[in-house]
DNA sequence: ATATGAAACTTTAAGCTTGAAATAATTTCC
DNA sequence: GGAAATTATTTCAAGCTTAAAGTTTCATAT
């Protein structure tokens, strides 16, 4: 996937390809200093970064399943993330009247305080790391890569 | 990480905030689709994928610390991958005689044929799944993620 | 009411990933 | 030549990730 330098490929459909890894290096790396960062300032990780960020947007909570389909991974996944994130003090679930098989998982108060502080240093990363791409080349990319997502969004 | 909907950010940085967050959904939307096909079709995973790919281009072989770097992941993480390989036959540690610390690493023959089937299945569905986006403006992202990570390369 | 099926979630096994510690070989510097 | 630092790699523990299988609960249709 990480494909790079070398052979530069050439010929049909090759600037599809050559886009997807630029695309994957690009956040890959940004992935890779964030986690680093996360870990080094907050000691704490990527993906319990992205648990909380989803949940600090619906202070009414989410389902389990709402989360895992918000973050694009499997459920399973999110379990163990939330059983974490549990013992940590950082988010609860709460048992619901209606249907006894769901769950509302909500942040705590120290969890909401907690996310606060590390999403502002979070944003200040973004745009450190960010920072050469100007502020209309930022739109306009988001711009690309929203209309090819949108392809692929429900699409099974 | 993988923020979306509800609430859009406003301010200062955060038009850097919302190309992040749509650059990470873009490719772990299409890596997942990639991960699925690549284990249904080929029963292989993208991890090892990459390292073949890598080799790939290399047929006098790489060191370990050469594709971890290349990867982007850490050089603990290429040694499981590379024994898996290992032990389906399509890759093999060659040992040196100049530095016995390091060993070449390299695709062996089956590992050369069946990369090629799968690299071909690969970038039809790369085609398949960018294929919303014009060669024009695949040219144009390409050139944008090229410059923007261009800032982050060899940093520290 | 009760089977049948669907839905929400957890568990499990296998594999990926990291950072840190451990090994081993090489190089550097007196 | 030998201590000390450096380099290449592996090992380890903890955590993330998935797909698949299992559990419990709910909804539907007899």
């Amino acid at each position: 996937m990480v494909a790079g330098p070398l052979p530069a490929p050439s010929g049909p459909g090759k600037d599809r390809l050559r886009l997807w890894i630029r695309l994957l290096r690009a956040s890959r790396t940004i992935e890779a200093e964030l986690r680093e960062r996360l870990k080094k300032e907050f000691n704490t990780t990527l993906p319990r970064f992205d648990v909380m960020a989803a949940l600090y947007r619906a202070p009414e909570g989410m389902l389990m399943s709402d989360l895992s389909r918000f973050l694009l991974v499997s459920n399973g996944n999110v379990t163990g993330i939330v059983d974490r994130l549990v013992s940590e003090g950082l988010v609860a679930r709460a048992r619901r009247n209606g249907d006894r098989r769901t769950s509302m998982v909500r942040l705590t108060e120290e969890g909401s305080k907690t996310f606060g502080i590390i999403a502002a240093a979070h944003e200040g990363w973004i745009g450190e790391l960010l920072g050469k791409v100007s502020e209309d080349d930022a739109r306009r990319l988001t711009g690309m890569l929203t209309s090819f997502r949108s392809n692929w969004e429900g699409r099974e």
